[in-house]
DNA sequence: CCAGACGTTGTT
DNA sequence: GTCTGG
DNA sequence: CCAGACGTTGTT
DNA sequence: GTCTGG
């Protein structure tokens, strides 16, 4: 699950809403946001202890990969097993994040072999979600001392709730506010704690709703992508 | 000890 | 980096 | 996640 | 069929 999504609101807002104490970055609204691209994330800094705003690259590298070959491969990571997986565990530990976002995408096969696209959000006028994910730095080994450190995430999944289990077996870890400072280690918090976050988020106020087949080419990048092709919401 | 893997999804 | 398999 | 590519040689 | 790019 979770291979696409939209980040829509804008760059204050999500300062607003998140907290957020650094330098304001300024970013696009994307109706359409695919792995490899680079998305706004939430962060505890280790160091000030204060919330930051940055763009990361959606696909965790682990620090130890040789080259980026894999990256595409770490979008999501399953709650299930972030605690102990060796791509995930460092970070679980240590480097948790918040990743804005205003709907995702899921495709549901039909028996004909098609898929039809939907998205899935809250209803209209609700602040943006917060997915629970996962950072990671990374630094290509053949670019010796010069090279540049590249900062990645995923997007930890869990089972469906009963109102997107028709679309989906998963979907993401949708954090509630209350859970922010826990996730991003600003309160103490045990691994079982932790995990205990890691589960379907309730059904109240979320909506889904069938979309336009262009979302699936990530060229396609603009608002119509969101709107209902039937006649709920949007 | 060293070598090699380290991930998710969906579909069958 | 760290665990597993041989 | 889906869309799109999937190859080599030599020469510039 | 399977990998890569976005």
């Amino acid at each position: 699950m979770c291979g696409r999504y939209s980040i829509t609101s804008a760059p204050e807002a999500i300062r607003r809403l998140f907290a957020t104490t650094n330098d304001l970055i300024n970013f696009a609204p994307r109706y359409n946001f695919p792995p490899t691209a680079q998305g706004p994330v939430v962060r505890r800094h280790p160091d000030t202890g204060k919330r930051t705003l940055d763009l990361l690259r959606w696909g965790l590298v682990p620090v130890w990969a040789k080259d980026m070959s894999g990256a595409a491969k770490c979008i999501n990571a399953r709650g299930e097993t972030v605690a102990t997986l060796a791509s995930f565990r460092s970070a679980f530990k240590k480097r948790r994040c918040l990743v804005p976002a205003d709907s995702y995408f899921e495709w549901k096969a039909l028996p004909d072999k098609s898929k039809q696209p939907y998205a899935i959000g809250y209803e209209e006028g609700a602040d943006p979600m917060a997915f629970a994910g996962l950072w990671e730095g990374w630094k290509d080994p053949a670019s010796g001392e010069g090279g540049e450190w590249i900062h990645t995430f995923s997007i930890i999944t869990t089972e469906a709730n009963p109102l997107t289990a028709p679309v989906h077996n998963r979907m993401p870890v949708i954090l509630a506010p209350d859970h922010w400072p826990a996730w991003l280690g600003e309160v103490e918090a045990s691994v079982e704690e932790l995990q205990a976050l890691l589960k379907p988020a309730p059904v109240e106020g979320m909506r889904v709703w069938p979309v336009d087949k262009r979302v699936g080419n990530v060229r396609n990048d603009d608002i119509e992508l969101l709107k209902s092709i039937t006649s709920q919401r949007k």
